[in-house]
DNA sequence: ACGATAACTGACCGATCGGTCAGCGGCTGT
DNA sequence: ACAGCCGCTGACCGATCGGTCAGTTATCGT
């Protein structure tokens, strides 16, 4: 009943988020869940579909809001609303935007981290299409990454519970104070 | 004469940086450099060896500004000599820092990125002196990190030369904006 | 009572990992 | 001419990697 599927899955995400998908080899997460590393392998066929389950609710969850944003891109609402369910999402999927971001680059060619790294390539699309200055395609990356290292760091790992709702208004704060010139429906031209 | 200790590090402080340190093998980089594995491990003991030499200059460097922060950190000119020169320690060894966000969790227990570790501990410290409001924390990490992403994103990885110089007044521009609840000398309550 | 299926395991496989070692050719000082 | 060092190499080592497979146990439908 208590070792599944799903509870892999969850070990797994931490163990690759934090330690790296490289260097997690499938006995330490079976060892983790209290199984040997056949076992893994029979809940997921590879390593590598391990890693797909791993991240695809999150994928597809950003996939979502990345459409809505693009449905409703004239709208200065729709803009802002974006943002909110943005950082909605990065609180959600924390350690899986923090894969993304810090291992995005060295799992290329794996399918799955292929569609992540396009989605964040769409959004930067979105956001460089009327303008594409250098600040502009900055301001775009630190508001990513920042994001995405703040909340996998060791110390700002731990979110007393009562804290996530001040984090939440404090990240929002900061991404609409970064994405401001960008966002903003007009007066882009600096 | 060409293939000196000096070739292997920036080749293997490419590939660590890229496809990180544990999914970097010692005979990859003997390829890229056109020597042996066995070459290699001639210019440097272990593969820990060569990490250390590749990141340790920008440690040192780092040591040095933070240093210069800490005993100037009264003076609103101190403060702002840091920024600019943390900009191009940034730009400079962009792969380092790169290195040390994105894996200084996962090397642990590397002596040398202990240091690189501590080092940004101390930083934050500093900056988290007198408040420490989760808004300010979230501010400085946003920061770091994306800075740090910025500068080794696949996209935003290859600069013209003659853009250079206005990435580095992007950057500063965008870091001061982010700090400056926390370099204002004065009224840093909310 | 009995087959089917699910959950799981240890033994084993080839490949690759970081690292050791004896020895190679070439250059230099004497 | 010869000793010594420098840069470098291939062969080899034990450990670990992801993955396969035959087999065990337990639960469930009939």
């Amino acid at each position: 009943m208590s070792t599944s599927a799903e509870d892999l899955r969850a070990i797994a995400l931490a163990e690759f988020a934090t330690a790296g998908y490289a260097a997690t080899s499938l006995h330490r997460i079976a060892d983790l869940a209290g199984l040997s590393k056949s076992s893994v392998l029979y809940h997921y066929a590879s390593k590598e579909t391990l890693l797909e389950a791993t991240v695809a609710p999150a994928i597809h969850r950003m996939e979502e809001i990345l459409g809505a944003l693009e449905a409703s891109a004239l709208t200065p609402a729709g803009r802002a609303a974006f943002l909110s369910e943005f950082v909605d999402f990065i609180l959600q999927y924390r350690r899986e935007v923090n894969m993304f971001i810090n291992q995005g680059q060295s799992l290329v060619d794996v399918p799955v981290i292929d569609e992540a790294n396009a989605i964040v390539h769409r959004l930067a699309d979105f956001f460089a299409a009327n303008t594409a200055s250098i600040e502009e395609k900055m301001r775009f990356g630190i508001a990513l990454g920042g994001a995405a290292y703040m909340l996998c760091s060791p110390e700002s790992m731990a979110f007393d519970a009562d804290q996530v709702d001040e984090a939440r208004a404090a990240l929002l704060k900061i991404l609409t104070e970064l994405l401001a010139p960008v966002t903003a429906p007009v007066a882009i031209g600096e």
